[in-house]
DNA sequence: GATGAATGAGAATTCATTCAT
DNA sequence: TATGAATGAATTCTCATTCAT
């Protein structure tokens, strides 16, 4: 009987160790030989788990994706404005290990984003998110917590880039001016006033 | 005699090249044999204006960035609210050239984001963008346009990446339910709620 | 308590597995674990039968051979130039399950082709096949059925490598203009002729 | 201005190198390295002029089988069944070279036997041989040199393969017990007897 | 200045063979 | 015996950079 191995573990175990590779030393300066080493198996055994650099590295993509759906599809509904704030504001709390990631993340998948399959598969993780946000939005309205006039399908797919623009520089940016709590209070406020505000009349557009 | 040319010209000319092929073919499929060919010159004359891929690249940037922080900075002070949400639109509103240089963005710089050098770099475009409608927030808080109680620092960074956000998305994402026109009236509705509004009730934390 | 199998049995198996996937996938694109597969075992099994993939696909030569060694050793001797031309003509007969071996050998075989132990022994093989050829023409000139002028070794040796080339031709060209049957007739008049025949005066050399 | 090479030149020294290597190595066990380095290059100056191995090696090919063709084309026509008969002794005619190349085509070109391809073009090769002695034969026929009653197209085709065969085996093996001139001798009675006389009477089939 | 032929380090991938179970 | 996971040497091919002309 050969030895017996757990499949999935040492795709795991192969995976983390070619984010560990990609985050020391960049995409492409890792080399398959370095993943290998780095999960402590030989190069050739990486192949026997993957078909190549490109399938492990669409591997990763799929399991960072997967992870992030897992954290959003979580969120419970919110029963007042307060608590949909206090969701938001969950999500604009990043922590090192998602600044590193965020980083990473464009080295890796910069080629990819002119590829429509790919930025096809991004665009549905926020669409997905919008949906949330949707969902919620429409149950303050009927709760009246935030204006009927707004169209909330639109609204949630705003909101979702909002986020993520916040996010990003959070992730990408170190010396800002205003420390991240701040940002996150004064980006909540900022929500917060443009969801109770009845239609502005400033806008002639 | 050598020949006359114009250093500067043909420095450009190989950017432009390189932009051409790197939006045609993607940059690690691009070699300098491609970038000389499609500037006309040979393969070798590359190496007289720029030390290397790495180089002309970083160039190819530079000219990126000035281009960014010139269109920003012939934006004139505005007198009133209306006025600046319609300079906000503006910069809302991106047109096909943006979407596919947004691309191409990721896939040259995506290993440039690990980079501490490249990352401050973009930072302090955005800081720029930041102090821009900083100075346009102060105005509009001084002629009472807007609400007193505001931190207009703060929110000139909230709100750059706000529209960072919104942006991005548009360039990378075509799918979207709702259109851009109207994703662009939402997030003008959202900003001009949330800048009038006295500061909301609802945040405790 | 082992296992109890047919060591002979399993090597045949394996031997025939090789065969299948030679032609199917050609040798070079063949690995030990399509021979495997294809016989149904798991890789490492191949290795207790046989050292090595060389040792192998030496095997099947040894196979190949010695099938035609006992095709030819049953021939019986011939009564008269006409039994003896109808045996040749036999030999001439390709079938499909021929030319199909025919190219694999080469591909399988043709490195060996530059070494002197590969090339003796299939010159061996042909040795012996004109020795047989010679003993026939020993008895046909006996019964003055042949020109007894011909000296007989060698003249087994050209038919030999007559045989061969026609035998060649046929399981490797599909096109030609005359078919088989034609082929087949003509070359054994052109033998026929040349054995009935006194040495012709034309030859000076 | 660059350095100025013949490319032609280049080609068949990368060629020749090849061919040496084949030799001395073996086709699988010469890396394109090794041919680089007996040219007295690079490895990647031979991707300057050959696409690939395989390609480097079909060009040896054709170099190969273009030789052969105008060899063969430059054979006067014959006036008398001795010249012809001289010709033909020519060809049986092998050098040691020929020995030496006889079994690196096999070693090279053996997988290419599986191919329709390949063989078609070794196939047109003959045929085009064939059509030469054909056009002898119909000359000798009018001339009354050899039998009316022979079919001389498919005789060429007969006596091709014939010529190969013998060719083959005296290129394939060294230990023949007949030396090269006593095969050389019998190979041309036997073939002139059979075109000198009719139609035997011993083929019934 | 301009050219493009030459260079060679470096990367991904394959697969015969080994060996722990 | 039988298995198939693991190994790693070896090979092809790429391309940024150099340099002779």
């Amino acid at each position: 009987m050969p030895k017996i191995v757990n499949k999935q573990e040492m795709r795991e175990k192969l995976l983390y160790a070619a984010l560990e590779c990609y985050y020391a030393k960049g995409y492409r300066n890792t080399t398959m030989s370095d993943i290998a080493k780095t999960a402590g198996v030989a190069k050739g055994t990486t192949y026997l788990y993957f078909d190549s650099k490109d399938q492990l590295t669409e591997s990763l993509l799929e399991m960072f994706l997967c992870r992030f759906e897992q954290q959003t599809s979580v969120i419970p509904t919110c029963q007042s404005l307060e608590e949909f704030i206090e969701v938001l504001g969950n999500i604009l709390q990043v922590d090192e290990t998602q600044k590193k990631y965020t980083r990473i993340f464009f080295d890796i998948y910069g080629p990819s984003f002119s590829e429509a399959g790919f930025t096809r598969r991004l665009e549905n993780l926020y669409k997905k998110f919008a949906q949330l946000l949707h969902r919620h939005l429409k149950q303050l309205q009927l709760k009246e917590e935030i204006s009927p006039e707004l169209d909330t399908q639109v609204l949630s797919e705003v909101i979702s880039s909002f986020l993520d623009g916040i996010v990003l520089h959070q992730c990408l940016f170190d010396g800002r001016t205003a420390n991240e709590k701040t940002i996150k209070e004064t980006t909540l406020q900022l929500l917060v006033g443009g969801l109770l505000k009845p239609k502005s009349t400033v806008l002639t557009n």
